[in-house]
DNA sequence: ATATACTCGTTGTTTTTCAAACAAACCATA
DNA sequence: TATGGTTTGTTTGAAAAACAACGAGTATAT
């Protein structure tokens, strides 16, 4: 799939024609480049004043402390934005690395263009604007969705909320999620060991099941 | 303070003119609503396509689980906005709950009046567009800042985690916090009992000192 | 095919949290 | 000033999580 494709399906150009779609990459000073698994794309203390778009492959968005505790707050698949909220606030340098989960390329926008630009100018800066707004609210909800599962008081309710809310997403009891152990482990905010542990426990008791990333909830949690 | 220099100083009307002021409000069918300490201003599960500023008081926004466990997600004082996420997706319903941490004053706006409205039909929509978000990425920002606290394993470690950015904030190794303890601890999502005993040790190990709602941070842990 | 790195599960030990109950301090107000 | 309600601090045993170390399985690259 080409790259213009892609675009009309984000929510970032919904609405947008496709004939219109063109002039508005130029009008927005946009670069497509490419990286490999594990390079990182920002990195915390940096400042940016583009923002980037997943075009193929999948970015994880972190944290880490001072003592090298890794927090992730979101991966990021293809037609997500990244970085708009640092891009939004010109001063702000990043707190979070940007780092590619497998290779990726990454369409990077100038966000000042559409910021900064007289808006009547080109008459697509104010969908496109509106669109902003929505995709940040829908991020604002991922967040405060995130931080209810890492409310849970024991390991085995976070995994709860956390399938749980990923079946719901998924429409379905069997889903795959995109984090491998660790990684999840990294983004519930606890012990791999011991969410491993409450994991096979949970499969014992006949709670879920579960192959490598495909996890399936059974009834009685449902 | 009138209503007007309020919201003058408020970074949704940033940039906007006093005598301009008046028509925006009448544009946007703006309410002012009273509410007594402890009222519901929002409810989980209602919807909702106004957004609330806080005109004088203050409110707490949380979200309760099906057990009773109560997440508080953040204070907003004199000027913040609340709200303004489920407003901005008509279609989805509250997640959250806001009530009125003192006796405050809300105004209320229609933001459908913001996003439909021909923006070339007034042109302070534009702006205020613009500045709202702004908004929603300082709330991102807010966000994922109250993610690295609730990250920390230990209780000590979001204390100092949370202590440390409020120290930040606020320029001074002393500050107020807008929580009493078990708000405090619905915050960081610790126990109560646990987080009180925690405060206690780390004020004999002179890390800190307090008296109610009034904080000191040694010099050792800055 | 082999070496290497990575992932995942398991175990036992140590540390922290949880939950409940109670005491002390504080506040509003009658 | 007396009183009742609220907030805060303290203690405790029981439960849970964190930690560290190990081994098996898997994927990857040479």
């Amino acid at each position: 799939m080409d790259t213009t494709a892609i675009l009309l399906k984000t929510s970032l150009f919904s609405g947008i024609q496709s004939d219109e779609l063109s002039s508005m990459l130029t009008c927005l000073s946009t670069v497509e480049k490419s990286y490999k698994k594990g390079e990182f794309i920002f990195r915390a203390g940096e400042s940016t004043s583009t923002m980037g778009m997943v075009l193929t492959g999948s970015v994880l968005v972190f944290k880490d402390d001072f003592w090298g505790n890794r927090s992730i707050i979101s991966e990021m698949s293809v037609g997500n934005l990244f970085g708009e909220t640092y891009a939004c606030t010109p001063a702000a340098t990043l707190e979070v690395n940007v780092m590619a989960a497998t290779d990726v390329t990454i369409l990077f926008m100038d966000i000042r263009r559409l910021l900064t630009t007289c808006p009547s100018a080109c008459q697509f800066h104010s969908r496109l604007i509106r669109n902003l707004l929505s995709v940040l609210s829908g991020k604002n909800l991922m967040l405060t969705r995130k931080m209810e599962h890492m409310a849970q008081k024991t390991t085995r309710a976070k995994l709860l909320s956390y399938l749980s809310s990923e079946s719901l997403k998924h429409h379905s009891a069997d889903f795959e999620i995109p984090y491998n152990r660790q990684q999840l482990a990294d983004y519930l905010s606890v012990d791999r060991s011991a969410m491993s542990n409450e994991l096979g426990k949970m499969r014992d008791e006949g709670l879920i099941e579960f192959n490598k990333n495909h996890f399936h909830l059974n009834e009685e949690i449902l």
